[in-house]
RNA sequence: GCGGGUGUAGCUCAGCUGGUUAGAGCGCCGGCCUGUCACGCCGGAGGUCGCGGGUUCGAGCCCCGUCACUCGCGCCA
């Protein structure tokens, strides 16, 4: 049709001068300079200039179009002089010399510009999507996502997994969050879920004798999001393997993400495996948290027993009432200003926290407020312990309970931030195992599942029989990266006694167990194989490795924060045969306080 | 559900201690320009200062309420 070659708008070189091209593209910009035109034209590979000459009967209609519109050209490939090539640009030392222009599309004065780097709420953002991924950043960061997805389709399948496909419609699951519902036309009354997570089908496919699954699998719940937390929606590497071991399951993940961060990470140090393991115990002991952030140097000191007794009233009654006393070292800040010491005991106050006792060490010995009460061999011992030295400080956290512990984890990272201590340009992974079978729900005073309810008790059948149900600890670990939570994973339980037995104590009978989980109960009755798996956040992953601190940068149409789609308007109302169809109705919104209605 | 932040032109923002006709940059429209590449220069249009109420001689600014967006808490194994 036509006697010319279409090009990509990155392809032309200054091999090609001569030659008769035909590009198709968005107008970039344009330059307007009287008797000369210039048009950058833009398709998703790069920009080549295309310039309509004085002469050109072109002119008048170029001249009309607003930047955005689509068109294409067709002319002759020019080399361009010495002084006018954009050493910018891969095509900088050419241009298109127009000869026909067909105008595809024109554009409307746009809401948002394609060119430059101006900043953009996202509410704009997000109504106008399809102009914001026309932008070169968040363009790219959807191409990466698009490659590491196919990174790690390529490392699961050379590892011997098989890609399945899952239900999305399926039965309400357990799994702590709340379920999207779809009704049923067909049966009246009566209600699908989308999948939590592909968790008991996964686990169908074990008993049904595939021996390694995965899926790019999308998961649905029903949520508030976070920066970190995308609502309603999100995908993980799902995957689960029979016969394995935890240390296999671990191998396996090790590979595949230290492949991907390493291929993606843009020369930053990525962990190597084996993956630092680091027992929940321990992890809460050391880093106030259940996701260690490895890039801290710093560490969490239990220094309880030093200020138990001592002269310093409340932290020795907070010890006494069974509280501890946890300390932060705060190497070399003795020359700080007294504000430094100020502002951090603000920030402890505005974030749950109340306050930040510190001391800090001359050659006199510790200073500071809780110094001054404390006996100096107490403060000795102290400054022993942490080792510390002349012109290096501690800050203290006190409390009880596990909200405590989060805090002093909390205040770990901030003053690792504040002394800018945290490693640069690396990803640093570990496993946190060895999780709590069961915990004690808070409100309730009952015993619940702390984690997942599918996972296997360390000791299996005796332990759940002969042990306090709070001390059992269960195969089942997370994957940490620079403090963000990656992905969690069980061995599973693939005994139906143990499974029984296991959900007695958290309260439910067996009949309860017979009707929610039947399904899988029956499955394990015919022969299961030991298994397990995890199940990485794909999102997380990407955000990570494009640098990116919301998760909406890496997600091609994400929802709002409170979960619309301001650019399909969802979701929204449907119309009454709708819901007579389905048997449902809508009653007004049960509000704590009374509101106006709007006219 | 709760707390913080933001809301001024199509967009990004400035707007002093409450004081005359609310500004800038980009974009848009018109004009000039043959080598620009975020072209440049000249001119112009464009405002319910999120919305409602209050205080005041006077409110973009102060107070109360409300809405939207956003960050965090709750929630999310």
């Amino acid at each position: 049709m036509h006697p010319y070659r279409t090009h990509y708008c990155s392809a032309l070189r200054t091999t090609d001068a001569g030659t008769t091209a035909r590009l198709s593209g968005w107008i970039h910009s344009k330059r307007d300079h009287g008797g000369l035109l210039f048009i950058d034209l833009r398709d998703e590979t790069g920009i080549t200039q295309v310039v309509i000459p004085a002469s050109s009967p072109l002119m008048n209609k170029a001249n009309t179009l607003r930047v955005e519109s689509v068109i294409t050209v067709t002319g002759e490939v020019v080399l361009r002089e010495e002084s006018t090539c954009n050493p910018e640009l891969p095509t900088g030392s050419i241009e298109l010399v127009a000869q026909n222009l067909e105008v595809q599309s024109t554009a409307d004065v746009l809401p948002l510009q394609v060119a430059g780097h101006e900043h953009y709420s996202d509410e704009l953002r997000l109504r106008y999507r399809y102009i914001d991924l026309r932008r070169e950043k968040v363009h790219r960061n959807i191409l990466l996502r698009s490659s590491i997805i196919t990174s790690l389709r390529r490392r699961m399948t050379d590892l011997g997994f098989v890609e399945l496909q899952t239900p999305i419609l399926t039965a309400s699951s357990p799994e702590g969050a709340r379920d999207f519902l779809v009704p049923s036309r067909l049966h009246h009354g009566k209600f699908y879920a989308l999948p939590q997570a592909p968790q008991q089908f996964k686990q169908l496919a074990m008993v049904a004798g595939f021996d390694r699954y995965f899926q790019i699998a999308p998961c649905f719940r029903d949520e508030a999001s976070r920066a970190d937390r995308s609502p309603g929606e999100f995908y993980q590497l799902d995957f689960e393997m029979a016969f394995a071991t935890q240390d296999e399951i671990f191998a396996v993940m090790e590979n595949v993400l230290s492949g991907v961060f390493t291929e993606f990470g843009h020369g930053c140090e990525v962990s190597q495996a084996p993956f630092e393991r680091i027992p929940y115990a321990r992890a809460l002991k050391e880093y106030g948290s259940d996701k260690p952030d490895l890039r801290n140097p710093l560490r969490l000191t239990d220094v309880t027993d030093i200020f138990s007794g001592s002269g310093f009233g409340l932290f020795a009654r907070i010890a006494a009432d069974g509280g501890e006393i946890r300390a932060i070292p705060a190497p070399d800040v003795g020359n700080r200003p007294r504000s430094f010491f100020d502002k951090l005991n603000a920030w402890a106050r505005e974030n749950g926290g109340s306050g930040l006792g510190y001391i800090t060490f001359t050659e006199t010995g510790g200073q500071g407020p809780i110094a001054k009460n404390l006996e100096s061999d107490r403060t000795e011992t102290l400054r022993q312990r942490l080792e510390l030295q002349e012109g290096d400080a501690v800050f203290f956290t006190a409390g009880k309970g596990l909200e405590a512990v989060k805090f002093s984890g909390t205040a770990l990272t901030h003053i690792a931030k504040e002394l800018d201590l945290i490693e640069k340009d690396t990803f640093r992974f570990c496993w946190v195992t060895d999780f709590p079978m069961y915990e004690r729900n808070e409100e309730t005073g009952l015993i619940d599942f702390s984690h997942n309810p599918f996972s296997m008790p360390q000791g299996g059948l005796e332990a759940l029989n002969t042990q306090d149900p709070l001390d059992i600890l269960a195969y089942q670990y997370d994957l940490v990266c620079n403090g963000i939570e990656l992905s969690s994973g069980a061995i599973r339980n693939h005994l139906p006694e143990v499974m029984i037995r296991a959900f007695e104590i958290a309260g439910y009978s067996e009949d309860d167990v017979k009707a929610r989980f039947g399904g899988m109960l029956n499955a394990f009755r015919y022969g299961a194989p030991p298994h397990g798996g995890s199940a990485p956040g794909v999102d997380r992953m990407v955000m990570l490795l494009a640098n990116e601190p919301n998760i909406r940068e890496v997600i091609l149409f994400p929802l709002n924060q409170q979960g619309e789609d301001l650019m399909m308007g969802a979701p929204a109302p449907i119309e009454p045969e709708r819901l007579k169809e389905l048997s449902l109705t809508i009653t007004a919104k049960p509000s704590p306080k009374q509101t106006t209605p709007k006219t």
